[in-house]
DNA sequence: CATGTATCGTTACATTCCTT
DNA sequence: AAGGAATGTAACGATACATG
């Protein structure tokens, strides 16, 4: 969001040290700098990455810069590190291979990156107003949002209104108070989202943002195979409706066939599986499945197979495994 | 009343087919 | 080949209806 979102951004300028004699020569070199700049700060490579926001953020408290006492939260704080001057800062989780692994130690994070001659890291924490969130600041929020999103790119990131609300909202047409426990998690999901958000995210190809009020650019379309339709067509013969652990498992069954194996396949997620099934419905009901056979002989006629023969090969049990047709 | 969900019609994208 | 039209369908936003 905009910088006046940030009531401050700090800098603070992170030396490292190993412990022992290769630590010389850089010891020389840094003393010569902390003369120059009180910020720098000195940290054991030993120390955890997790544990350097709080570090920085304690000399804030001293000095009565901070008045926010929540501003420790993580949801408060968005924290980069700049590797080398030149080099673009990053924020912290993109440092974490996997979650849960915040507690990884300096060194085996950047491991020799540490210990060349001119060895130096920048911080940078931004620090964020606690918003004050009422009904009618949260409504402008996300019609700011909407500015540079859609509904359903919102809805895909959690958002707590769904598209429906989002849609009234966005067109003036919500005429209920929004709820204060609502508008609360509303704040706490736009900051969190605020704060995860990389500086970069124009080019973000996944999540692509409006270009625009008018034309907007879609998430990319996803195609099913030939392989993967008649899953997802067994599935739904089986449930109609099925429940979002059942589409997500659907997905990461999908994900696991040859065709999205294939380097640069798009991988399938819950969204492409909900939204087939919601086109499927929808094909079901406008042609009482006559859409939805025709596209199965279209496409099987080509391979030599016989509708008939496809359609009973599905079988009713989402256990069977389905053979796909060879091409 | 506040919110979620299903459905509808539309749009935009991927692919195929056809013409040059 | 190139590229434009046609086709099929995933993704979308609006809205009606359901839920508690």
């Amino acid at each position: 969001m905009e910088e006046s979102e940030y009531c401050e951004k700090v800098r603070f300028r992170v030396v490292l040290h190993r412990p022992g004699n290769s630590s010389v020569e850089q010891g020389a070199k840094f003393s010569e700098i902390s003369e120059q700049d009180q910020s720098f700060v000195y940290i054991e490579s030993s120390s955890n990455l997790s544990s350097l926001a709080a570090k920085f953020l304690q000399p804030l408290y001293e000095q009565g810069r901070v008045e926010d006492k929540d501003i420790l939260k993580a949801s408060n704080v968005k924290v980069f590190i700049q590797v080398r001057p030149t080099w673009k800062p990053l924020p912290l989780s993109s440092f974490v291979y996997k979650q849960n692994q915040s507690d990884l130690s300096l060194e085996t994070v950047f491991g020799p990156l540490l210990y060349v001659n001119d060895s130096e890291m920048v911080v940078h924490l931004h620090l964020c107003n606690e918003k004050n969130w009422t009904d009618e600041t949260a409504r402008d929020v996300v019609k700011q949002l909407l500015q540079s999103y859609s509904q359903t790119q919102l809805e895909r990131l959690n958002c707590p209104f769904s598209q429906g609300m989002l849609s009234q909202i966005s067109r003036d047409q919500y005429y209920c108070k929004v709820s204060a426990e609502k508008i609360r998690l509303f704040g706490q999901w736009y900051n969190a989202m605020m704060l995860s958000k990389p500086e970069d995210a124009d080019d973000n190809e996944d999540m692509p943002l409006k270009r625009g009020s008018y034309v907007m650019q879609r998430s990319k379309k996803i195609v099913f195979s030939k392989e993967e339709l008649p899953l997802l067509r067994a599935s739904f013969k089986a449930l109609s409706h099925p429940s979002t652990q059942r589409m997500t498992e659907l997905a990461e069954e999908l994900n696991k066939t040859e065709f999205r194996k294939t380097h640069g396949r798009k991988k399938v997620d819950f969204c492409h599986v909900n939204n087939w099934f919601k086109n499927e419905r929808s094909r079901v009901r406008k042609g009482n499945h006559e859409f939805s056979q025709v596209a199965y002989r279209t496409e099987y006629s080509m391979l030599g197979s016989g509708t008939e023969g496809v359609l009973l090969g599905i079988k009713e049990s989402e256990d069977n495994e389905i053979t796909s047709p060879v091409s």
